[in-house]
DNA sequence: ATCGGTTTTGCGAGAAAGTGCAATAACTAT
DNA sequence: ATAGTTATTGCACTTTCTCGCAAAACCGAT
């Protein structure tokens, strides 16, 4: 929740609403979608434009305390957090297993030595199944 | 381009409309926006409209040939092609290198070891720098 | 070549997301 | 505590994409 000492510490201006933004992030280890946020916002607070969730959502992203990945065609927002760096979500139960930052090492190594390609890798989110999933189907 | 073909197999209807789509995104290699799309379409026959753009792109979509992708938010189009199943997108010059389906097999065993979940990765499109623009960098 | 059934299109309307601008609220210095 | 400066909000509007429906086009059978 370090988000807020964040906004104070780049000059930006702590509103209720951003309060209640940052709340939301904070509410889950899902992902959000903006809806979501919205809704979460708005429920509490009624009146609040959805503008202003969407500028600060894009805003907090900028300033590192979320990240947006794209999972099915829909935007999806998680807090950040050190170490947990991806995310794995099954397809079926919905479950989010958070995974460390190393795990493409490998596979950075494979495209460059393919390739000469230098990917990078941001916050990935990556559909499948998972363990308990994966044997009932 | 045997997407004509597997449009009339499909008992679906062959319209001009059509035509000019497939067109267009065989008319690269590179991937193409909606937008790009639409232009290219309106420009050849003005007063297509662009639900039919949509409509078209989401069934050749679902007859598997052409694929969607997500890159920085947009959704872009590419032909479906045997043996090129993922693309390397290069954030600088922009270039796009295809890469054989197999490039995931590796990192797809690392993530069943670790995590026992089971990724699918289908038509990938990886954000990076290519060996140019790398060295330039 | 024409007819008729079915598909497809264009149109209007609408949801989701983003933007410019004037009014408002937050923070700083007094 | 107050005033002034600057950032932020809400509003209205634009853009991107989707959907239902009547009119038009396609294609196979005649």
């Amino acid at each position: 929740m370090s988000c807020i000492k964040t906004i104070r510490e780049k000059g930006l201006k702590l509103t209720l609403q951003r309060q209640l933004i940052v709340d939301a992030i904070h509410s889950t280890q899902e992902h959000l979608t903006s809806d979501q946020i919205i809704a979460y916002v708005q429920d509490r607070t009624p009146g609040i434009n959805k503008s202003t969730v969407y500028r600060t959502l894009q805003l907090l992203e900028e300033a590192g305390c979320i990240y947006k990945s794209e999972l099915g065609g829909q935007l999806i927002y998680h807090h950040n957090e050190e170490g947990h760096h991806h995310h794995l979500i099954c397809r079926k139960c919905g479950r989010t297993i958070d995974c460390k930052d190393d795990i493409f090492r490998q596979f950075e190594k494979t495209l460059e030595d393919r390739y000469g390609f230098k990917a990078t890798f941001n916050h990935m989110v990556i559909s499948g199944l998972c363990t308990k999933c994966k044997r009932l189907s």
